[in-house]
DNA sequence: TCATAATACGAGTATATACACGCAATTTTT
DNA sequence: AAAAATTGCGTGTATATACTCGTATTATGA
């Protein structure tokens, strides 16, 4: 007697689609919130990392933010573009450091209180210990495949 | 797959970045585990969802994998071109109406294993109780801000 | 019935993401 | 000092995501 694969046919069962589909939802949430802004969530956590580490490069930027340096390249180009950064060259020629403009420092003074108010319904709604627990188990989580 | 270590800033106060990074580094494990099936995690997922509500509208089935309409039809068309799903119109002669090929129910075959063992490394290393605590959370947080 | 609203979809535009490949600069090894 | 390995970055290519606007179809209401 064979006996057939059986699959599971309910995509939730599914860790790393819950996980994505919650993201993108708190992300479209987030964006909506920081819109007058002008920035996206991911440009208001790039300009906060770089003013934490500048100057910076854009390979150590992009180990602090979790993401592949060339996908962080690309984003940074749009950040320039929009003259909320600059490029200068390091100490090693390879490098480009990164810095915020004045223009940058302004929008992200606008996006606080926003993303504030943004973080503030998910502590009220969800309640702090439950968002101190999810933080914990999307450490852990991400410590599982390390 | 690489995994981006972040050495500095460990803990984002930021609710959605956390989301967001744990979300893309799970992804990558995730589609380095598929990949032998020849698709993404995404790509599993509305394969899994097609089956599950076929036959099913490009509308319906981004709501049911919580995407924009849009986004999903882009997506459907990766999946057309590689022979995996067919349209047909449906009764409504608005509606495009999703079907899985016999190809994609035997890459199903082939990536449900894979999933499978994608699920039991991180169930093993993080334990099924905060498994199951970590999708209470997901849902109660997107129900905050519903 | 006809005007209007709602629905289903595509196209245009834009950002975000990441892998493979290649190049130049630097560091390490021999 | 020369060779080899590593590091930092860009480009090419591809998928993923979503907003706005436009169009065709269907449903609703006066």
């Amino acid at each position: 007697m064979r006996v057939y694969t059986r699959i599971m046919n309910k995509s939730h069962s599914c860790i790393c689609i819950n996980l994505r589909q919650a993201s993108l939802a708190i992300t479209r949430f987030y964006d909506a919130v920081l819109e007058p802004s002008g920035l996206k969530v991911t440009q208001y956590s790039a300009l906060i990392a770089i003013r934490q580490l500048e100057p910076v490069s854009i390979s150590g930027l992009a180990e602090n933010l979790g993401l592949d340096r060339t996908t962080l390249g690309r984003n940074l180009r749009v950040l320039e573009r929009e003259n909320l950064i600059t490029f200068s060259p390091g100490q090693d020629q390879r490098e480009h450091t990164v810095h915020l403009t004045s223009q940058a420092r302004l929008a992200l003074e606008v996006a606080y209180p926003l993303w504030e108010q943004a973080q503030a319904k998910i502590r009220q709604n969800l309640g702090q210990p439950q968002v101190e627990m999810l933080k914990t188990l999307l450490a852990d989580l991400e410590a599982t495949i390390a």
